[in-house]
RNA sequence: CGAGGUGUGGCUCAGUUUGGUAGAGCGCUACGUUCGGGACGUAGAAGCCGCAGGUUCGAAUCCUGUCACCUCGACCA
C-alpha cells in the first residue's frame, strides 16, 4: 500500500509519559493508541505484525496436532464457581450481571471453559492425548497496567490446553510443546527468549515454564546460570548465597558470645517452643557416604519441596534433638532463623561445630566454636538468590540476575481443574479416571512489543522479515521527478505482483521526513528511488539495521530484492 | 490499596510563587521557495487551562472536593 493512505500518525516528539522505548517508538510510530488505563486500539502496522505472530503460532500449535477452537470472552459465572475461581481470584476477574441479573465473567484464561468443551466428548481413554487452543482477547482487570503493550488490561492470547491419561504422557507432551516455543520465538525473530522454571501460582498444578525475553525493561527477575544453563523466575529459584567464614563469625559475634549454647537458649532465641523448633532433614549424598545436613525451622514447608528440587533426593525430616544432631555429625543444639538454612556435609563429624545460619540482617544461633578452623564448612542462605551468588544446580558462584519480560508460559496442571469440574474418562480397565491437563500461554501483543524492545535504535524498531508489517519499503525520493515517479511506480507494481509486501512512499516531502518514517515503520529493507541512484540507472537498497546496503541496476533490482526477502524469512 | 508527582490546542511544554484579554515550538490547512536524514517564508484553523463547587469586580493562577494519568510499592493465569 501507499504510506500517505496509512491511517495514523507518526511524530518527532517522545511522549512524557512513555517510560520504555518499545511503547514510546509504538505510539509515536502510529502503531497504537490509547484509550484507557490498559485498553489500547492497534492501528495497521502493529495489526500486521501480530497478525503474522499468530500465524506462526497457529503453524506450530497444528504441527504438535493442536486444534484450533475458540472459547467465549465473556462467561457464566458457574463455570468459575465449578472450579472454585470464582471466589478464590480477587478483583483481576471482571464480574457482572447481564439484563436477567445473571452473574457473568469476562474471561481472563479458560481453563474451565476448556474442560467444559471437552468434558463429554471425552469419556473414553481412547480419545486421548489431544490438545486444543484458541488466539483471542482476554481482560485481566490489572492493578497497575504499564509499558504500553507490555501489560494492558485487555490483549489477545494464544491459550493451549492438553489433555492426557498419564503423567508420563503428560510431560512428553509439555516437552514437545516446550520445543515448540523454541521455535516460536525462533521464527518471530526472538530466539534470545529463554525458559525459566518458575511458580505456578493460582493456576495450581507443580512444574511450569515461563519464556523470558531478557531486557532490563523487564518486570520479572531471572536468575541464570552461565556454567550449567540453570535458569529460574527469582520468585521461584531456590538460592545459595555464600558468606565467608570472617564476614559470618564477626556477624555471628554480634549475637552470641562464642559458646556453646542450650536448645533452649536457642529456642528462647527464636520465640519457638522447644519440642516444635526445628527439624533436620538429613539425606545422603551419592558420592562417598558423606552427608549433607539442612536444618529447616518447623514451619518452613514451603522450601521443603523447594529443597527436593533442589537436592534431588529423598529428604527425611525429624524433630531435632540431641540425638539427631549427633547423628548428623554435630553436637548440640540447633536452630535456624526465618528463611535460613544451613548446609554441611559431613566433614564436620566429629567435631564440636555446631552449624549457624544467616540471614542478610541477623545470624541467629550459635554453638559455633569460632576458634576452630573448619575449612570444608559451607555456610549458605537459601533466602535470596543474588547476582553473583553460587547456582543452587551446580554449586558454582555463576549466577547473574537479568530483567526479562515473560511472554509465554507452559504449566503441567495435572487434575485440578478435571476434578473440582467433574470431568472423568474410563481407562481400558473400565475404571473411572481424572484426565490430566496441561496448559500453554503466549501474549501475543506482549510478543509484539517484546521484540520491539529487543530490537530498535533511537529511530524506531528493527522488525525481524518474518513478522514485519511489511517486507519492503520503497522510498521515492523526490517524487515530483517524472523519471523517479516512473521508476518507483514501476518496481511497486514489479514486487507487489511477485507477492512481496509493499509499503510505497510516493509522498512529495523532504528526505529527512521521508527516511524518519520509514526508521519508524522499521520496515527490514528499504529501497531508494532518487534522482541521484537515477544517474547511474540504479536503485539503492539498505537494510533497516544498517547492516547490508547495495546498489543495483534499476532492472535487476526487483529480483534482488526478492532474494533478500527470501533469505530473510527463513531464520 | 499505600506513598509521591502531573493535568494548559493533536504532541512537547511555558505561564501558577505575586489573580487582570490564552502563549511558544512541532504538527495541521493554503500559496510560494527548497529537496539524500524531520528545510524556510507568508497567511490561517484549532484550547471552557481535567471536572465541580467556593473566594473575588475579575481565577489557568487562591481555597475545597473530585476524576484521570504517571512513578515507586502491594498485587499479578
Amino acid at each position: 500500500m501507499k504510506l500517505k493512505n496509512l491511517v495514523g500518525d507518526r511524530f518527532k516528539n517522545r511522549p512524557s509519559d512513555c517510560q520504555i522505548d518499545s511503547h514510546a517508538i509504538m505510539i509515536r510510530g502510529g502503531y497504537i493508541k490509547y484509550m484507557a488505563n490498559g485498553i489500547f486500539s492497534s492501528y495497521t502496522p502493529v495489526k500486521r505484525i501480530t497478525r503474522k505472530i499468530e500465524q506462526i503460532i497457529r503453524e506450530e500449535m497444528d504441527a504438535i496436532d493442536g486444534q484450533e477452537v475458540q472459547f467465549p470472552v465473556v462467561m457464566p459465572a458457574g463455570i468459575w464457581e465449578e472450579s472454585g475461581r470464582y471466589e478464590s481470584i480477587g478483583s483481576e476477574l471482571l464480574r457482572f450481571r447481564d439484563r436477567n441479573g445473571s452473574p457473568m465473567v469476562l474471561g481472563m484464561t479458560h481453563e474451565e471453559a476448556s474442560v467444559h468443551l471437552v468434558r463429554e466428548y471425552a469419556q473414553s481413554y481412547t480419545k486421548y492425548p489431544f490438545m486444543i487452543y484458541q488466539i483471542q482477547t482476554k481482560f485481566r482487570d490489572e492493578a497497575r497496567p504499564r509499558g504500553g503493550l507490555i501489560r494492558v488490561r485487555e490483549f489477545t492470547m494464544k491459550d493451549a490446553y492438553s489433555f492426557h491419561t498419564s503423567q508420563e504422557d503428560l510431560e512428553e507432551y509439555y516437552e514437545k510443546c516446550h520445543k515448540a516455543y523454541e521455535r516460536i520465538f525462533r521464527r518471530c525473530g526472538v530466539p534470545e527468549v529463554v525458559s525459566v522454571k518458575s511458580d505456578s501460582g493460582m493456576m495450581g498444578g507443580s512444574v511450569s515454564h515461563e519464556f523470558m525475553l531478557l531486557t532490563p525493561v523487564g518486570e520479572d527477575s531471572i536468575a541464570i546460570c552461565s556454567e550449567c544453563g540453570y535458569s529460574a523466575n527469582m520468585e521461584a529459584s531456590e538460592s545459595i548465597v555464600e558468606n565467608t567464614r570472617d564476614e559470618f563469625s564477626q556477624s555471628l559475634e554480634k549475637v552470641f558470645t562464642p559458646n556453646i549454647h542450650t536448645i533452649e537458649e536457642v529456642c528462647d532465641f527464636l520465640k519457638t517452643p522447644v519440642e516444635k523448633s526445628c527439624k533436620a532433614v538429613v539425606y545422603q549424598k551419592n558420592e562417598d557416604d558423606s552427608y549433607v545436613t539442612v536444618f529447616l525451622r518447623g514451619d518452613m514447608d514451603v522450601n521443603e519441596t523447594k529443597l527436593r528440587n533442589l537436592i534431588g533426593a529423598e529428604i527425611h525430616p525429624a524433630v531435632i534433638t540431641e540425638e539427631s544432631c549427633l547423628h548428623a555429625g554435630f553436637i548440640g543444639p540447633v536452630g535456624i532463623s526465618e528463611n535460613t538454612m544451613v548446609l554441611f556435609d559431613s566433614s564436620l563429624k566429629n567435631t564440636n561445630n555446631l552449624s549457624c545460619g544467616a540471614n542478610e540482617d541477623e545470624y541467629h544461633f550459635t554453638g559455633l566454636d569460632l576458634s576452630r578452623d573448619v575449612p570444608n564448612a559451607e555456610y549458605h542462605d537459601l533466602a535470596k538468590i543474588k547476582d553473583g551468588g553460587i547456582c543452587p544446580c551446580c554449586r558454582k558462584k555463576s549466577i547473574s540476575v537479568s530483567r526479562g519480560i515473560e511472554v509465554g508460559n507452559i504449566f503441567q496442571l495435572g487434575t485440578k481443574y478435571t476434578k473440582a469440574m467433574g470431568m472423568t474418562y474410563l481407562d481400558s480397565e473400565g475404571n473411572s479416571q481424572y484426565p490430566i491437563m496441561g496448559c500453554y500461554g503466549i501474549g501475543v501483543g506482549r510478543l509484539s512489543a517484546s521484540v520491539c524492545e529487543a530490537h530498535h535504535d533511537d529511530y524506531g524498531p528493527i522488525w525481524p522479515m518474518p513478522i514485519a508489517p511489511w517486507q519492503v519499503h520503497i522510498c521515492a525520493v523526490r517524487s515530483d521527478n517524472e523519471q523517479v515517479r516512473a521508476t518507483a511506480d514501476n518496481l511497486y507494481k514489479t514486487l507487489t505482483d511477485m507477492g512481496i509486501e509493499v509499503i510505497y512512499d510516493d509522498r512529495e516531502v523532504s528526505a529527512g521526513v521521508m527516511f524518519a518514517d520509514a526508521d519508524l515503520l522499521g520496515v527490514p529493507l528499504r529501497v531508494i528511488v532518487s534522482p541521484r541512484n537515477l544517474k547511474d540507472n540504479c536503485c539503492e537498497l539498505v537494510s533497516r539495521d544498517k547492516t547490508f546496503s547495495d546498489k543495483k541496476s534499476v532492472g535487476e533490482v526487483a529480483n534482488a530484492v526478492a532474494e533478500y526477502v527470501k533469505e530473510k524469512m527463513n531464520i
